[in-house]
DNA sequence: TTGACAACCTTACGCCGTACGGTACCTTAC
DNA sequence: GTAAGGTACCGTACGGCGTAAGGTTGTCAA
C-alpha cells in the first residue's frame, strides 16, 4: 500500500505499555468502561488490535494497570499530630479520583488484582492509624470502615450521574410517575437530590466520612486516654513465616 | 429432531418471566453474573435463546429483575421505641442478602435501574428515620450513610471471596511475595484477614454500622432532646450477639 | 374448517477477546 | 554488502456475546 518512506515517516511514535495504558483511561473516562475495547483502543492509537499484546498481556492487564493509575493519584495521609485531618484529607481525596474516573470503583471493586499503588495506599493509611494510637485490631477495623464508605458512596454518586448523564430528566419522570401518596419519603428523598439547596453545603459522602471519623476519635481516645501519639503497646507481629506448606 | 409426540409429552411446562428470573439467579449465584448469558440461561431451561424474549424485554431487564427480587429479601425495619435497633437488624438482612447474592450489589451499583422493591426498601428506611426524630435533612444524610456503608462493605466482601473461591491460597502467595519489610502494615492486615481470630467476633461490617448508628443516635438526640427521654440512649455498647445465619 | 394467537425456533449481523502465524523494518556482525 | 536475528506490527480466524427479523408449530375459539 503506502510507499515505505511513507510509513516510515508518519509512525516514528512506537507506542508503550504507557501510551496505551493513559489512551485506554481517556476512552474509559470518556465513553463509559464499555465503550473500552481492545478494538478500538487500538484504532484510538492509529493501529490494530492484536498489536496492543505486545505491551499488555490481556484486557484484564490494561483494566488493572488503568486502575493503579486512578490510585496512585490518591494523597496519602500525612503525618503529624492530627490524624483526624489527615485521614479525612486523604478520604476525600480518594473520592475525588474516583469521581474523576468513574469506572474506577466498580472495577476496583470486583475483584482485580492489588497492585504496588494499592498496596502503597493502604500501607500508608494503616500506619497513619497504627501512629495514632489505634490498636491493630481496631486499626484493621477502622480501615474498613474508611474503605467502604469511600467506595460505598462513591459508587452510588457514580451510578446515579451516569443515569441522570444519559438520561436528564429520567428522575424526574420517575418520580412523577409512582404513586407519591404511597411513597411519601421516597419522593421527598428524591427531591432533595434534585433541589440541591436541601443539602445545606455539605456533601452526603463528607457527612458520613465524619460520622466514622468522628466514632474513630471517641474509640481511640477512649482506648489510650493519656498517651499522646506513640503508643504502639503491642509489637507489630511479624506476618507468619510459611507454617502451611508454600505452594 | 424429537416427532411432535414426545415435544408435547415433554414441555408442557411453558416458562414464564418468574421461572427466567428464578434460574438466571441460580446461574449468577452459582457461577458468577458474567457466566450469565442469554444462550446459558435458554440452555438451562431447555429453550434456544430467542425464545426468551417472549418473556423478558432484553437482558437488562433480566438484571433488573433479579436485582428487584434479591431487594425484596430484605427485612423492613420495624416499627416501635428502637429506631436503632430496628435499622441495625434492617441493614445486616440486607448485608446477608447481599451476600447469598455477591452479584447483587455490583449490579445495585451499577446504574441500573430502580424497581418497587427497591422503593419500598427506601420508602421504609426514610420513614423509619423520620420517625424516629431526624429531620429531612438529616434522614437524607442517614440514608446515605447507611446505604454507602452496607454497599461499600459487601462490594468488597464480594470481591475478596471471589478471589479467595477463584484462586484459595493467591492471598498468602501475593503476600508472600512483597517485600513485608516495605509494607509491615500492609503485612499485618492481611494476616488479620487470615487468621478470623485477630478479629474477635465482631465482623468488618458490624463495626462501621455501629460507627455510623451511634453517630447518627448522637446527633438525633442532640436535635430532638426531649423526645429521647426513653431507655434508647443506652451508652456506645454494642450488643455482642453473634449475628448466626446459616445460609 | 379456519384462522388467530402464543410459544418457540432459525438465521444472521455486528460486536467482543484473543490464539496463531505472518511480514516489514532496524540493528548488528561479518 | 549482506545475512541473521530481533522488534514492532498486522491479517485471519475462532468461539462467544446480545438481539433484530422472520418462520414454524400447537392450541383453541368461532
Amino acid at each position: 500500500m503506502a510507499r515505505p518512506a511513507d510509513r516510515v515517516a508518519e509512525r516514528r511514535v512506537p507506542l508503550s505499555k504507557e501510551r496505551v495504558l493513559r489512551t485506554a483511561m481517556a476512552i474509559a473516562d470518556q465513553g463509559g468502561i464499555d465503550s473500552l475495547s481492545m478494538r478500538r483502543l487500538a484504532q484510538e492509537l492509529g493501529v490494530e488490535a492484536m498489536s496492543l499484546y505486545h505491551y499488555v498481556s490481556s484486557k484484564d492487564d490494561i483494566l488493572n494497570g488503568i486502575v493503579e493509575i486512578v490510585v496512585a493519584e490518591i494523597e496519602l495521609p500525612s503525618g503529624g499530630k492530627d490524624w483526624r485531618a489527615a485521614v479525612r484529607r486523604s478520604a476525600i481525596s480518594f473520592h475525588d479520583a474516583l469521581a474523576r474516573h468513574r469506572w474506577a470503583a466498580n472495577l476496583i471493586m470486583s475483584g482485580i488484582g492489588v497492585g504496588t499503588a494499592r498496596v502503597r495506599y493502604m500501607e500508608a493509611l494503616l500506619g497513619r492509624l497504627r501512629e495514632a494510637g489505634f490498636s491493630a485490631n481496631m486499626t484493621h477495623h477502622a480501615y474498613h470502615a474508611l474503605d467502604s464508605h469511600i467506595m460505598g458512596s462513591t459508587l452510588w454518586a457514580a451510578g446515579y450521574s451516569a443515569l441522570a448523564k444519559a438520561d436528564p430528566g429520567a428522575v424526574q419522570r420517575f418520580v412523577q410517575k409512582l404513586p407519591v401518596a404511597d411513597y411519601p419519603y421516597f419522593a421527598e428523598h428524591v427531591d432533595q437530590h434534585l433541589t440541591k439547596s436541601a443539602r445545606d453545603g455539605v456533601s452526603e459522602f463528607e457527612f458520613g466520612l465524619d460520622l466514622i471519623l468522628d466514632g474513630l476519635e471517641k474509640v481511640r481516645s477512649a482506648s489510650s486516654p493519656r498517651s499522646s501519639t506513640r503508643r504502639t503497646d503491642r509489637p507489630i507481629r511479624r506476618s507468619r513465616r510459611p507454617t502451611r506448606r508454600p505452594s
